[in-house]
DNA sequence: CGCAAGTTTGACGTACATCAAGTAGTGTGG
DNA sequence: CCACACTACTTGATGTACGTCAAACTTGCG
């Protein structure tokens, strides 16, 4: 029935949802017209707005819903006793974030700058999922591809440099948005020295070491060009030395 | 219909699997005793055997098969170019491995001692999952619990000291094996120190300072008691010096 | 324009890695 | 039962990549 929400902590302007929706409400699958999977997400999901560096869900809030953005960008992560962080995912349009299958979120979700997000009921896709099996082949698949990133963050945290966390960050956001080298990095040098497991400085100064081997150019902080995708592809996988 | 399976890289007698098995060849659920969904997994399931050191399956090969452990002890791990080595888990028995749900394995998986394993048709799982809601509630779960897990070993290895990973390792393990403080460690120092990312040295010293601090007792390696469970405990969850 | 927040750069410290000996445990053959 | 060799583990000495502390610079917004 997709009722207002109330979830938002702070922010803005809910709605219903069940007029048609000006974005792309779903996807995922692949790029189908006409598809039953996406009229049933499109049924049952509301589009939800939360301003820049507000929490969609906290760590231990009961997982109730799932989630997809629409616009903006979201980060998911755990805040330890002595403040220290990590970041477990960034999530940009065409994204699910949200995906724990029981119990309670592990980590909270916060929007990185003002955010547009379409929040599916639990319940209802379990329901769904149940008769439609292209729905549940969905979210095996959707949580299989998540598993699948958080394994490659493993390996990256567990066994990369510096430059070599840097390199495949940049890589993954390029590859994610479609190959264009240019990047509009939604997120703050805090946000990615917490998802890499460093600090600003190291990633700070990383960015300028590339700068320097003309790897990449920065104009502004916020916007990279990837210059010499080979050689930062070389970094990122384990070969030393460019 | 679970033929012979001939899938053993090296290893051991397969043999068929219709006939009762004398090990538990489910669980998953709880502790049900007519499931259903069991006796589904029951009649696709294969057992077979792998010697110490082999490959269950290499990375890149295709996830046509999901796992669970009967016997023994199984690792799944992944090797960079230069020789850098990351566990991405210890499976024991009763867990589930290989939950790839569509494309390659983006690990492999090798047997830690001889250990023996259950084999289930992807085909058949997802054929199951169709008709069967509980087989697709299982199957969810179980990639949500391991996608959860993985999460909790990005923030470990993101944002933990060395003795903090030690700490969360050996309590991690004491509560997956039932709460039993004595822990028989089937992994060498070498396997600990590729899963928490940290070399084989900085394990084995840790290890000590645990030893000289009476929060824990080593006898022979592979033996080892916790002693101050709380202390640990503090340790792990970030707060400094015990 | 001017401040505040975000980012970069520099100097220095440290936790962990690396290199290098030892010291058990474990299995084999006499 | 003991010599042996082999592998796994422990311990020590030293190096270094990254963290910490601190100051400058840049950017964007009221």
């Amino acid at each position: 029935m997709a009722a207002l929400l109330q979830m938002a902590p702070i922010a803005g302007e809910t709605f219903a949802t069940r007029a048609r929706a000006p974005w792309p409400v779903l996807e995922g699958g692949k790029g189908e017209g006409a598809d039953p999977v996406a009229a049933i997400l499109h049924g049952i999901g509301s589009v939800v707005k939360f301003k820049r560096n507000t929490a969609i869900f906290n760590e231990g809030d009961a997982a109730r819903h799932v989630y997809k953005v629409i616009g903006g960008a979201i980060r998911t992560c755990r805040v330890l006793v002595d403040g220290r962080r990590q970041i477990a995912g960034f999530y940009l349009p065409g994204d699910f974030f949200g995906l724990e299958w029981q119990g309670e979120h592990g980590f909270a979700a916060e929007a990185i700058d003002d955010a547009v997000v379409v929040s599916y009921p639990r319940s209802q896709l379990e329901l769904a999922a149940e008769t439609q099996p292209g729905v549940q082949k969905l979210l095996m698949s959707l949580l299989s591809q998540r598993l699948s990133a958080t394994q490659n963050h493993v390996v990256m945290l567990g066994r990369q440099t510096a430059q070599e966390r840097l390199a495949w960050f940049l890589l993954r956001l390029v590859r994610r948005t479609g190959g264009n080298p240019n990047l509009e990095l939604p997120m703050s040098r805090l946000d990615i020295a917490d998802y890499l497991g460093l600090t600003i400085e190291t990633v700070s100064r990383g960015i300028s070491q590339f700068k320097r081997k003309n790897l990449i150019s920065v104009t502004g902080a916020h916007h990279v060009a990837l210059l010499d995708v080979a050689s930062l592809e070389a970094l990122a996988s384990g070969e030393r030395e460019v």
